[in-house]
DNA sequence: GATGAATGAGACTTCATTCAT
DNA sequence: AATGAATGAAGTCTCATTCAT
């Protein structure tokens, strides 16, 4: 609803191999990659690249702004699960661990986003995902599994940096580590 | 006792000048300041740069070499304050503490360090660093605060995700997070 | 037959343009001229000369491998003349004379190329040029002109230094002097 | 008699070793030597260097001129002998031969002095070296041996273009090929 | 709409030369 | 006089972006 446009099959098609190649090229060679490295590793020209993304910050904001809707998307369906009965604490664990996955791909991305000053407003989704997120919270604090005080800004702030760039097996024990600070149970003595 | 290098005294204040204005520019600015401009902020001239550090994955190496050292420095200390009776659980928590801090005046120059593919091995005080920490673990793990299976590699996997960009109150909020996945105490349940 | 590459129009004639205007360049200002000096004389941006020679020794090379080329036909047509029934000695000692003239608009692009470490393999015209040089003077020797220990080595080495940064009347007076050596006849007594 | 400088031993031993350090820098190394280089290969430091030569190009007049001053003496050595009964022709030609080596040595100061725009007018050794060498040509004519129309231009003409950066064994044979040019014996015709 | 050649600001680095010690 | 650290202009090359084809 933002802005219509009837684009032609191919032009559509061009734009999901653009951001697809931009996101295997940044997370294989670091935020630096070429728009022409881009562009070839997309099968297309610079040309075309550039009338999809008119810059770079653009492409790597669409990058970002793909990965938040999955997210968005993720949390909300755990959400649905819940509402239909499933263990809360249960699917945050769940989710939380493929946020961690699906972020390994993106982190290079959204060090450039940083580094290009890029505008990271995508506030449609990030709003479904802080909505859905608040809802799981919530019922898990109902089960009396996650603690009191936790809140989305929390998760974030965890998750916004997970080691995302280490072995699977590395993330899966920083889950081990993080995930008790959640819990409703005692907390360390500063 | 390594390579003997009486070096000039206004060389030395230099090269201190250009290592602490190259990690305020680059925590400034992000990992792609020009050497114009470290050189610049560090009252010298590029060439004079260029002379310390023939390269600038030489300058971000040294940067970070800078802080490990501090680490190591400062894990070592609390370490000699745990020998002398000091509660060792505090101990660590107020090292992380003030690791987290450090850190984030150095987090934009690692990540230029990796760009760059520098060199980091800074083993003499990498080595100091993980012998302290790992006695202040052993002594936190026999006062029964610590949970048995932390090694020294979890520290650095988790704190290696700090989330050194944000203010000191989210930092802070994020440690309270955290910590409980190092205590004795229960962990949450997948 | 060797690589498709069917290039622009523009292109092309933008690749012509900086290799004369870079062996202009280099011809009257010495083998130090900047790149950006040899774009503005071309008459095009420098990333343009990159796009076309990525390094300066592939530009100095591309230079060098123009002339051995001419050099080559020019060799080859004198050989056909020759087999025509032209007087073998006339034409080596004509063909000589413009070899000296045509190295003296490359000398300095030799020298670059020597100074920047470039690969100065261009085989196959070189091997032209000395087979058909082989057949010139296989021919002056069968005639009783060209002294019959002559080799197209001795060539290369006198005419590798062909003094070709002076005056055309300068030049004329080298070879005055240098052809007698070649001669069948007799040789100064050390 | 052009200045007094009446400097101290070690000075003048400096100066000694700067041009001798320079001249191998530069004939190993080529024209482009840094001045640090051949500081440090002459076992002073840079502002050593700029004492005695406030400028490279001096320094690579210097290194010229001393060949220069060499050739002279070599040249007045020859016409010596030659009054003292010598063989002219021999003497021309091993003396030729001689400078062909010592040439070899200064191909690169010569070529790093075009590239500085440096001044070559050594004029009191120059005449020295001519006027020697026009007595040792007037004795050869006399001969009958050499041509009687060759110059001291001729000759510096054709050893300027000595293949110096050759092998001895290409040298000799570059002897052998261009001597006859000199004879008073016939000439090739063109 | 696509293509890819051209653009040109700016990055890193070198090196002749100066000057405080 | 010697030393060697500092200077800064200039050089080579990269890359986001534009535009003729």
């Amino acid at each position: 609803m933002t802005e219509a446009r009837p684009q032609r099959a191919d032009a559509i098609r061009n734009r999901g191999k653009i951001v697809s190649a931009a996101r295997e090229q940044i997370t294989a060679h670091g935020p630096d990659v070429g728009m022409n490295e881009i562009a070839t590793a997309a099968g297309v020209a610079v040309g075309t690249l550039y009338r999809h993304f008119p810059t770079k910050a653009d492409l790597v904001t669409a990058i970002v702004a793909e990965y938040v809707a999955q997210v968005a998307d993720d949390a909300e369906a755990a959400c649905e699960r819940v509402a239909g009965g499933a263990d809360a604490t249960h699917e945050i664990t769940a989710f939380l661990r493929r946020v961690v996955d699906v972020s390994a791909t993106n982190h290079a991305a959204k060090a450039a986003a940083q580094t290009l000053g890029a505008d990271l407003r995508v506030q449609a989704d990030e709003q479904r995902a802080g909505a859905a997120l608040a809802t799981l919270i919530r019922a898990g604090q109902a089960d009396g599994n996650v603690h009191p005080d936790v809140t989305v800004g929390d998760i974030y702030l965890l998750f916004s940096t997970a080691p995302i760039d280490q072995s699977p097996a590395a993330r899966e024990r920083w889950l081990t580590l993080v995930l008790p600070g959640l819990s409703a149970r005692a907390r360390m003595v500063g």
